[in-house]
DNA sequence: TTGTATTATTGCAATATTACGATTAATTTT
DNA sequence: AAAATTAATCGTAATATTGCAATAATACAA
């Protein structure tokens, strides 16, 4: 015990969890806002910009860029991250698509 | 070390990171799912349709009242959950701003 | 080549999450 | 009242996450 039982899950909502998983760390959310506000692809100043250091930096960027949602490329002897807009696009509209089809009206409790 | 540093982060990134969290497992995701669905509160049934164990579907279903995403009543021996449409609004709202404004053309890497 | 700058990885400690059995608490039913 | 039903809580084990120092790896500059 102590693992996820993905096997008890849809693909779907595993893929949902895994992708509100990558959003659930307030270092990520400010990577993320800090990318979309700069568009540039910065790297070193986050380290400065988060106040974490460059271990735990490097960490959450490779969640990112696990997860998909940022992409990195080696720039000299830096390396420049931004949003990979493909894959932007995929979490807003399945984000869009879980929280579309409630009706506000009826509670039941 | 170990716990997450918030006061590095502002409120609104906080809040959106316990946001996703609350949404970082599928179990959770099915839970929301189903009430989306059956709209009518049900709640025994999760142990059931989730395959977990009690105690287990009972721990979720508190993050999620927590995260005040979900709400439940005493409806005599058992009780009734359903989805709180006001923080479900939020949290669609959130996500949707949160995802928002990206120019999808403006690649760097 | 040697040094410098930048990022990734490794190893480890602290904390959090996930899962479940057992127990408790509350409410019905008999 | 006694038994049954349902859900919450407690205790505990397994696993995951967070954070950092130290080290490695990579690319450039002198």
């Amino acid at each position: 015990m102590g693992a996820t039982k993905t096997d008890l899950f849809t693909q779907q909502q595993n893929e949902m969890a895994a992708m509100a998983k990558a959003l659930a760390h307030p270092a990520r959310i400010a990577i993320l806002q800090y990318l979309v506000k700069k568009n540039a692809c910065v790297c070193g100043d986050l380290v400065e910009e988060l106040g974490l250091a460059q271990a735990t930096t490097s960490q959450h960027l490779k969640e990112l860029k696990t997860a998909g949602i940022i992409q990195g490329s080696i720039e000299g002897v830096s390396v420049c991250y931004c949003i990979n807009p493909k894959v932007w696009k995929q979490y807003k509209e399945l984000f869009n698509a879980f929280f579309k089809d409630v009706d506000l009206q009826n509670t039941c409790c």
